[in-house]
DNA sequence: AAGCTCCCCAACCGCATGAAG
DNA sequence: CCTTCATGCGGTTGGGGAGCT
């Protein structure tokens, strides 16, 4: 048996909230507050709506520090810098914008963001055209300036890209361990940037990008698992350019119990 | 003008967390 | 410690507006 509703949800009304509901809801905490009790302020407010409906009401749309309209390029950054580091963590994130909320940054990045970014790393702030800025391109990279692989296989000879496609398959998805805060799962990625400058490549899966560097943090991932086949990859296409070759992490690849029991702060 | 598709975003849902008893 | 439950959070949905044919 699953938890008890929070409401009564035959009794409450759902839906978009009316002019009328707004203006009760907000003179009513304006007057009394919240009273730190979401669940029976809809009943002491007059209102036919569930406690958790008002409380998102409120602190999306009806709280008077609210911030309505565009995001401006400096919040674009801050949102793509952090998410970079801490993932879909949106709470956090709106924290650091001023009047922003999780579910606004949340919505501007899965409609809009994501999109502009994408296409932009054709255009923007390139100081070579083959190399993305890494300034720029945040998001993305753990450092240094980064080659999109299909950027990278251009360059190669039509020989050389053929027989490189024969050998790899540049879009298959290819399974990996994720390590986030509290726990380790299984997601797919695949590979879409070199690094040329340090030992990362970067990949974007389904939910987000992620950075295979070094670091032993949060976002880091394993390589067991059919991921091994990264490191030959970008290891052959980086020896087509006189970039040394790069050694694999020296944090554990193969074993993935070494991989969770890793400290996360190496 | 009508019908269709796409996109945006407000709102909902269910799970995780932590406080209280 | 265990249970209960309010709150907070991230993922998802669907209504409605805009744009296109």
């Amino acid at each position: 048996m699953g938890r008890a509703p929070c409401c009564d949800k035959n009794n409450v009304k759902r839906g978009p909230w009316s002019p009328d509901e707004d203006s009760v809801l907000k003179s009513y905490i304006e007057t009394y507050g919240t009273g730190g009790n979401w669940i029976t302020l809809p009943k002491k407010a007059g209102l036919r709506r569930c406690g958790k409906s008002c409380r998102l009401r409120w602190l999306n749309y009806l709280r008077p520090d609210i911030k309505h309209g565009g995001f401006t390029e400096e919040e674009d950054e801050v949102i793509y810098s952090l998410y970079n580091e801490i993932g879909t963590r949106w709470s956090v994130i709106a924290s650091r914008l001023p009047g922003r909320t999780d579910n606004d940054v949340k919505n501007y990045w899965n409609t809009k963001l994501k999109k502009k970014l994408f296409s932009s790393r054709k255009t923007t702030t390139m100081t070579n055209p083959n190399i993305l800025s890494s300034n720029y391109d945040r998001g993305y990279l753990a450092e240094g300036p980064c080659v999109p692989v299909d950027l990278k296989l251009q360059e190669m000879t039509a020989n050389q890209t053929q027989q490189f496609h024969n050998k790899y398959d540049t879009h298959q998805a290819l399974p990996y361990y994720r390590r986030t805060r509290n726990d380790v799962q299984p997601e797919m990625c695949s590979i879409t940037s070199i690094s040329n400058s340090s030992p990362a490549i970067t990949s974007v899966d389904c939910k987000s990008t992620t950075s295979f560097c070094g670091s032993m943090g949060e976002g880091s991932f394993c390589t067991d698992h059919g991921v091994q086949l990264v490191w030959d990859f970008i290891n052959e296409l980086l020896v087509e350019d006189e970039t040394p070759r790069f050694d694999q992490p020296s944090f554990p690849t193969t074993d993935l119990q070494s991989f969770v029991n890793w400290p996360m702060n190496l």
